[in-house]
This record gives C-alpha cells, sequence and structure tokens, in this order.
DNA sequence: AAGTTGACGACGA
DNA sequence: CTCGTCGCCAACT
C-alpha cells in the first residue's frame, strides 16, 4: 500500500520534475500558458493540462497561474474550480476583464 | 494490452 | 468573439 504510493510518487516526478521548474519560475502577479509551457518541454499542450489536472503536488506547484491560450481561466480547475483560480490570482495582483479572463499581454 | 479521456492548441467558418 | 474538428499524448480504465 505505501510501496505503491512510493511507486507513483516516483513516476510522476518524471514530467512533475520539468513542469515545477517552468512553473516556480513564473513571478508573482504573473502567469503563464499551457502552450508555452508545452514548446519548452517538447510535450503536447495537451499533456501538460493532462498533468496539471491530475496535479501531482498541488502544495508545491502553483498551477493557479497556468491559464490557457486566451488568458480563460480552467473552468475545471482541480481544486475549487475556477472561483479559487480566480482568488488565488487576484491576490496576487493579477488583473481580469472578467471572471474567466486573465489580463494577458503581460504574462510570462 | 487496447481504448478512452481530457487544466490545450491551431485552423477554418 | 464562438463553435466545430482535428492533432496531440500521458494518465487512467
Amino acid at each position: 500500500m505505501r510501496l505503491k504510493i512510493f511507486l507513483i510518487a516516483v513516476g510522476f516526478m518524471k514530467l512533475q520534475k520539468d513542469i515545477y521548474r517552468l512553473i516556480k519560475k513564473i513571478p508573482r502577479g504573473k502567469v503563464t500558458t499551457y502552450g508555452t509551457i508545452a514548446r519548452e518541454l517538447k510535450i503536447s499542450a495537451r499533456s501538460v493540462g493532462q498533468i496539471l489536472h491530475r496535479n501531482p503536488d498541488p502544495a508545491h506547484i502553483p498551477c493557479h497561474r497556468v491559464v490557457d491560450r486566451n488568458g480563460r481561466l480552467a473552468e475545471n480547475f482541480a481544486f475549487g474550480g475556477a472561483r479559487e483560480q480566480y482568488r488565488l490570482l487576484f491576490n496576487e495582483g493579477v488583473k481580469f476583464k472578467d471572471f474567466l479572463h486573465v489580463d494577458l499581454e503581460k504574462y510570462l
């Protein structure tokens, strides 16, 4: 049982590490897009979403700073939905056009 | 082991 | 801007 958890953790480490490295350097009050991360990692944008969705380590990965290419929030945000993501970003001083759209033009 | 599922993206209409 | 399609690919049945 415990072993299983360990193995899963190790398995996640591969991509988690790469994504973590990119996401963690996002300055406060800024955001990035899935596509940007995807190109950096040489993987599909979809995979980035996939990996973040089944978020391996939400405590150490500021996934709320990741939006889609239109600056749109993820309505299916794993932790509390878009509402929660909105709140987190707002706390960092990110300006919004409306509930679901971040003010891009000044992302990472 | 094979099929389904999406925090997406690009392109056309 | 939205909507529909297709390509994408790791994770999950």
